[in-house]
RNA sequence: GGGGGUGUGGCGGAACUGGUAGACGCGCUAGACUCAAAAUCUUGUUGCCUCAGGCAGUGGGAGUUCAAGUCUCCCCACCCCUACCA
């Protein structure tokens, strides 16, 4: 007897089936919390690695425990991968379906401030909530492997892979120009700031200089991009990464300035004959190196301090071009020997390229601009457009351009970084919008970077031994303006010895931005107890890749990109043996109100999930959750169409009456069963999860039909429910009399010969138009289509009088009449 | 400026490689049950007309085709991401 029998309150399938007077309504509330037990304390969804199994891989992105609680939107991606996961297991898969918790995070800090309460506090009491709130919809995670980030045997490694990146020359300090809010008080990555602004409390965002740590992305960016193509990635992911990493191929050319080299990076070196000025960015080193050299020296400081107060937000939406001239110095363009005026502009981004450019007005609108507002001359160098209206950006003849005039642009390039490279001030340089990745926070509710600073020695990695080093927990999280983090406070715990040399030493009071700690939380479900290793090599042999990774599209271009990187760091060190972590990654739509708005407390449209759960059932949530729209979609919330669903898992439960052990299911039975086991087979792989459900309905209607429902029409509909609606789909199998779990069932087997209708209404149109159908016996030959579509009353009086030039017949589809 | 996407009844949305547009659900209509309501079940539901039929119809306009929501070209509207990236 199975460990289920203990649970079953009556034997038989009869037995339910005399009970049928006594309640006649589904009781969801307690059937559910029945099944949601049983579940529990026989762990049916815990999973160990078994060699004898071909193994599942089933992610979805774990979520911040914020105070607000599961949105609507989490199960929309969770219960995807749920009835994915189900339906795999049932298909004989050995399926790992993990959850866990990104815990550390600038909210709970934020409320820490406000209220006083403690981030571990509040994150602990959070989880709970999420926790009951997740396990309350049923979804099938195996909750032996949850993790947390904040949970030190967790960040221990967290800590152990960043000394990884230090020994391994990928993790350095550097002072650098930062995004800074001074509001929230933090330095920011570039993928924080949101129109110029903190992606958190939406202050405007400044520059400031910091030391800070760094890790080395860049050196990856080329095979970020690269190792796409072998990857199962939804186009737009795909494009998204590429476009944000913004590789782009030019030349780095020398001009000489003063007793200096001017580097300039530009992708257009075969313009270099339409060069009539420079622009450096007002933080380039050249600007005080020579500023005693200039004519105009108050003008210049003047400027390049305007700038600094600038935030990005307001340097970006000035529509003037403004800038000094640097009077005093010209540059030479080594192309021709041409002596041209160089300026500062704030147009000029320190951060990428050189820092500076040389202009080329003709060609580049933003240069146009520029020389228009200083009065600057403008050569045209590529034939086409009307440079005295705008810059002309088309591709065209070199004119004007020696020894490339006549040439293309393809022969232009190659050629101009020829002549560059033989006269020794230029060559070819490939260049990337993405930055190195800026690792440091001035914060307290975070991994802290396992890192001192010795007088004597210089940074100095902890020994591996002395990890987790531990947050101290402290009570003042207030950082100063200075940008020091709250942890500098502690100086009990800053102040240590040197691990290499025993003297005394400092801790880094920085922590790690949030993204360290998800960037390889998928590796840690593989192995979450191992307090050896960050997982074992057996584990991870057997359950890496992820075989399906769904989150959202605001992760593209950081989470998603940050762990790829991880993890080839990872690889190349010999840690994972896959130089990609995800071998699929789907993207959900967001769900929105129903008036079409982002949900949010302030606008007061947030649906509840624990409302929903209550009042129609989780079991109908989820059906929900599924019916609601294509998956990939945004989706608007309604109570109206809830309903549907709900009314539809009441109806499964109603035909139980009509359920008969002793009838046997007719062809038109099997017909309806057989197409609705391929339908829904077909669309959950396709994640066509609304249509599905549709599919399910159809299926239900026509049982609905009938007097007597064939015991195994019913049962099938049950297995094929089962992923979306596991708790109805395990009462009614219990109720059908048997004694296992449905969950653990297999999964049916469509039959194509027995889906396939005996006859087929095909259209008759005449000249394109309906005109009519006809019902034919599937897969007739046209001939006989033909006669019986020309016996129409209809199209006999429709093609009186004319001549059928031609007749087509698809098979089983249309007969076409030309007349 | 660059990249990606969307547009179909009163509403959310279906429609495989071009082949009966509107599956499924919501809403609405009429009916059954009820003292009544809710719930439930049954019926109908793209619009228009001279209604056993016909005409129009998938954001707009051209085109290819026997046949276009689907393919090609040109417009329009909205959404998302990104942005002075040389």
């Amino acid at each position: 007897m199975s460990g289920i029998a203990k649970y079953n309150e009556k034997e038989s399938f009869e037995d339910w089936k005399k009970t049928w007077e006594i309640e006649d309504r589904y009781n969801f509330r307690t059937i559910e919390k029945k099944w949601q037990k049983i579940w529990e304390d026989e762990k049916i969804y815990h999973v160990d690695i078994d060699k004898n199994k071909e193994k599942f891989y089933a992610l979805v992105e774990f979520p911040y425990p914020s105070g607000a609680g599961l949105h609507v939107g989490h199960p929309r991606s969770y219960t995807a991968l749920d009835v994915i996961s189900r339906k795999k297991r049932m298909q004989g898969f050995n399926v790992l379906y993990p959850i866990g918790f990104d815990a550390f995070g600038l909210p709970a800090e934020n409320y820490a401030i406000k209220t006083g309460i403690h981030p571990a506090v509040s994150t602990k009491a959070n989880i709970e909530n999420f926790t009951r709130q997740l396990k309350s919809i049923g979804l099938s995670f195996d909750w032996d492997r949850c993790i947390s980030t904040c949970d030190p045997e967790y960040y221990k490694w967290t800590q152990w892979m960043f000394i990884q990146l230090f020994k391994h020359n990928m993790a350095y300090k550097g002072k650098m120009a930062i995004n800074w809010c001074p509001e929230c008080k933090v330095g920011l990555a570039n993928e924080e700031v949101v129109n110029g602004c903190c992606e958190r409390c939406g202050a405007p965002v400044v520059r400031k200089n910091k030391e800070q740590w760094i890790v080395a992305i860049t050196k990856y960016a080329d095979r970020l991009i690269d190792d796409l193509k072998d990857l199962d990635f939804v186009d737009r992911v795909k494009a998204q990464q590429i476009n944000w990493i913004g590789r782009s191929e030019g030349a780095e050319l020398d001009f000489e300035f003063g007793d200096d080299k001017l580097k300039v990076f530009t992708t257009r070196p075969d313009t270099a004959f339409g060069v009539t000025y420079m622009v450096l960015a007002p933080e380039h080193p050249f600007v005080q190196k020579y500023m005693n050299k200039f004519e105009n020296p108050e003008e210049i400081k003047a400027y390049v301090e305007a700038t600094a107060k600038k935030s990005e937000l307001q340097r970006s939406i000035s529509e003037e071009k403004t800038g000094v001239e640097l009077k005093g110095i010209k540059a030479k363009n080594p192309f021709n020997g041409k002596m041209i005026p160089v300026f500062i502009s704030d147009y000029v981004l320190t951060g990428y390229g050189t820092g500076a450019i040389m202009a080329v007005p003709a060609h580049d609108q933003r240069d146009y601009d520029f020389a228009k507002a200083f009065n600057l001359p403008i050569i045209q160098v590529l034939a086409g457009g009307d440079i005295s209206e705008k810059a002309w950006e088309e591709d065209g003849e070199h004119i004007n351009s020696e020894f490339l005039n006549g040439l293309n642009k393809e022969d232009g390039m190659k050629k101009a970084i020829e002549y560059a490279k033989e006269h020794g001030f230029g060559n070819s340089k490939v260049n990337f919008k993405l930055r190195d990745w800026i690792f440091s926070r001035q914060r307290y509710w975070g991994e802290p970077i396992p890192m001192v600073y010795c007088e004597k020695c210089g940074w100095q990695p902890l020994d591996e031994k002395d990890l987790p080093l531990e947050l101290p927990y402290i009570n003042d999280f207030l950082p100063n303006d200075e940008g020091d983090s709250p942890l500098a406070k502690a100086t009990d715990w800053v102040n240590t010895t040197c691990p290499k040399c025993g003297g005394h030493a400092r801790r880094e009071t920085d922590i790690m931005p949030n993204w360290a700690g998800s960037s390889w939380y998928f590796l840690r479900y593989c192995d979450p107890h191992n307090d050896k290793e960050f997982a074992s090599k057996e584990s991870l042999d057997y359950w890496m890749n992820v075989d399906w990774y769904n989150g959202g599209m605001e992760h593209t271009t950081l989470h998603l990109l940050y762990s790829r990187f991880w993890h080839k760091f990872l690889y190349d060190c010999g840690y994972v043996n896959t130089k990609e972590p995800y071998k699929r990654r789907t993207s959900h739509g967001m769900i929105l109100a129903s008036n079409g708005e982002k949900m949010s407390k302030s606008r007061g449209n947030v649906i509840n999930p624990d409302d929903i759960v209550e009042n129609y059932g989780a079991d109908a949530f989820r059906l929900y959750e599924m019916f609601i729209g294509p998956f990939e979609q945004a989706a608007m919330w309604s109570d109206e169409s809830l309903m549907g669903v709900y009314r539809f898992v009441g109806k499964v439960y109603a035909l139980f009456k009509k359920v008969d052990a002793d009838i046997k299911p007719s062809e038109d039975d099997l017909r309806a069963m057989h197409k609705c086991i391929l339908e829904v087979s077909e669309r959950i792989d396709q994640m066509k999860f609304n249509t599905a459900v549709s599919s399910l309905m159809t299926y239900v209607n026509y049982m609905s039909g009938l007097n007597k429902i064939p015991l195994e029409l019913y049962k099938t509909l049950l297995k094929l429910l089962a992923p979306f609606a596991p708790h109805l789909a395990e009462e009614m199998w219990a109720r059908c009399g048997e004694k296992t779990y449905i969950v653990q069932e297999s999964w049916p087997v469509g039959d194509k010969n027995l889906a396939a209708d005996n006859t087929v209404t095909i259209a008759v149109q005449i000249c394109g138009k309906m005109r009519g159908t006809i019902e034919v016996p599937m897969n007739s030959a046209n001939e006989d289509v033909q006669k019986v579509a020309l016996s129409l009353e209809n199209v006999k009086k429709q093609i009186e009088g004319k001549e059928i030039r031609k007749i087509i017949v698809v098979p089983n589809r249309i007969v076409n009449i030309v007349a």
